[in-house]
RNA sequence: GUGGACGUAGCUCAGCUGGUAGAGCACCCGGUUGUGGUCCGGGAUGUCGCGGGUUCGAGCCCCGUCGUUCACCCCA
């Protein structure tokens, strides 16, 4: 029996895990630069928190959540989304009756049951943050700017922010009447007819050429904002000029959990796949009092960490990541082996990463391998070095040796690793 | 859930109209005693995804199955 991980998770093993880490951290200090702190959250969650808060008739909730049922007979669900978990977790914690707004990050994988492809993975992560507590277009304007900084530190140019408004609840649900008739007079197949009924607004989203000539004249919702979220709506676009971050009013966007109003934005990658979304969020004003909290406004956003690498893959922005040990000690024989594990946590307790050459091969051949590593000092131990207490630290790049003593070898090595 | 493509050494792949498996890279050893990068020589490695069928004979053909991958749906 051949073991294979299950289908369509995303791995990551040396040396792309490199890539990976410096993706995921680069996103993770953008969040924590703008004053969010982490919740380090479980991955699984009651079913319901998920039924309520995404929205029963959503996709991720009806067709692509991993649930089953724990040993106590409740319904257990793998998280497929950030924002009810960070929010359920404020909320038992007594965060939203603190400072306001609230300030969270999170980071981690995320489970969709979905037939994986480019881009997309049943195990996919995410780092993601949520303000709760606060309606104010600056804040808007903030979240997609730490998101578009993230994406920027990464060293992404070929991504666009797409942005628009769902309003109100008043303007919503005038909007939702006049699409309906629209739809109503189309001629559509019954799966799409289907998903009309669920969520109007879906078929907006629809890639078909057909029905998106169809609904090229749908009425707009952006049409029907209310005097409020129409000036809403405008700061946030104020903000982001301030900002001189650029964007596009995409009054088609849709986004596939149900919780959002007002302010909704999303990233959009050029050269990845059919999945090109990196990252989007938005503003979601009833989903705190739905899962039980207090009546208050948040505003969040989730970013894709396998998709934000993919593309910055694409760009050729990864930097070249020298993994490299300072320091690579080859002992020579079985009493060296003792004297190398000392000395290289002597070495370790001095903020020195070193590497031992295991195995009983040649030198030449633990050469070869210390070369590999890209190490930047050699230092072989063998029993002359051990009778006379004397060492040598091999300069890598340049060839060149010096002789140091065994008592003096961690300081030496710490000045010359300063000296660089 | 639906559709297409693909499944040969660790990796990338070759294998002509079916005749009992190959290359490059990587890996290991060596080129005189304990010092790498180039070069040279040598070496190990595969139930050709799995099961069945056709055939004297299948990696090459047929069927099934599993897996990978891309796209639809949907999303990070």
């Amino acid at each position: 029996m051949k073991f294979q991980a299950p289908k369509g998770v995303s791995e990551y093993v040396p040396p792309r895990s490199r890539a990976f880490e410096w993706t995921r951290d680069t996103l993770v200090s953008a969040a924590k630069h703008s004053g969010y702190q982490l919740v380090e959250l479980p991955v699984f969650e009651d079913t319901e928190l998920f039924t309520r808060g995404v929205g029963a008739s959503t996709d991720v909730v009806s067709k692509e959540m991993y649930t089953f049922e724990d040993r106590g007979g409740r319904s257990i669900t793998l998280r497929p989304e950030g924002t009810v978990g960070a929010l359920r977790a404020i909320i038992e914690h007594g965060l939203d009756r603190g400072v306001l707004p609230a300030r969270v990050f999170y980071v981690g994988p995320f489970f969709r049951a979905e037939r994986p492809q480019a881009g997309r993975y049943r195990q996919f992560y995410s780092v993601g943050i949520e303000a709760v507590g606060i309606e104010d277009p600056a804040l808007d304007a903030e979240v997609i700017a730490i998101a578009h900084a993230g994406f920027r530190a990464l060293g992404l140019k070929q991504f666009r922010l797409e942005i628009t408004s769902l309003g109100d609840a008043t303007s919503r649900a005038a909007h939702r009447i006049d699409l309906v008739k629209y739809i109503e007079t189309l001629d559509l197949d019954e799966a799409t007819l289907a998903r009309s009924v669920i969520n109007p607004l879906r078929i907006f989203d629809d890639k078909r050429e057909d029905i998106r000539a169809k609904m090229a004249s749908a009425p707009i919702l952006l049409d029907y904002l209310s005097d409020d979220s129409q000036e809403n709506f405008l700061a946030v676009q104020d903000h982001l000029r301030a900002l001189k971050i650029d964007f596009v009013i995409n009054p088609r966007m849709v986004r596939g959990l149900d919780y959002y109003t007002g302010t909704t934005f999303e990233f959009v990658h050029d050269l990845l796949g059919a999945q090109s979304g990196i990252g989007g969020g938005g503003r979601y004003s009833g989903l705190m009092e739905e899962i039980g909290g207090q009546n208050l406004t948040g505003i969040g956003f989730g970013l894709g960490i396998d998709r934000a690498l993919l593309a910055a893959e694409a760009e050729g922005v990864v930097p070249v990541s020298a993994f490299a040990s300072d320091v690579y000690v080859i002992p020579l024989g079985t009493p060296a082996k003792s004297h190398a594990l000392v000395i290289a946590a002597l070495m370790r307790e001095a903020n020195i990463t070193c590497e031992i050459a295991f195995g009983d091969r040649a030198l030449k051949s633990a050469m070869k391998s210390a070369d590999k590593s890209q190490a930047r000092f050699v230092v072989v131990l063998g029993e002359s070095e051990i009778a006379s207490g004397s060492v040598e630290i091999k300069h890598m790049e340049t060839g060149t040796t010096t002789s140091v003593t065994l008592t003096s070898l961690v300081q030496a090595l710490q000045n010359a690793l300063l000296a660089k």
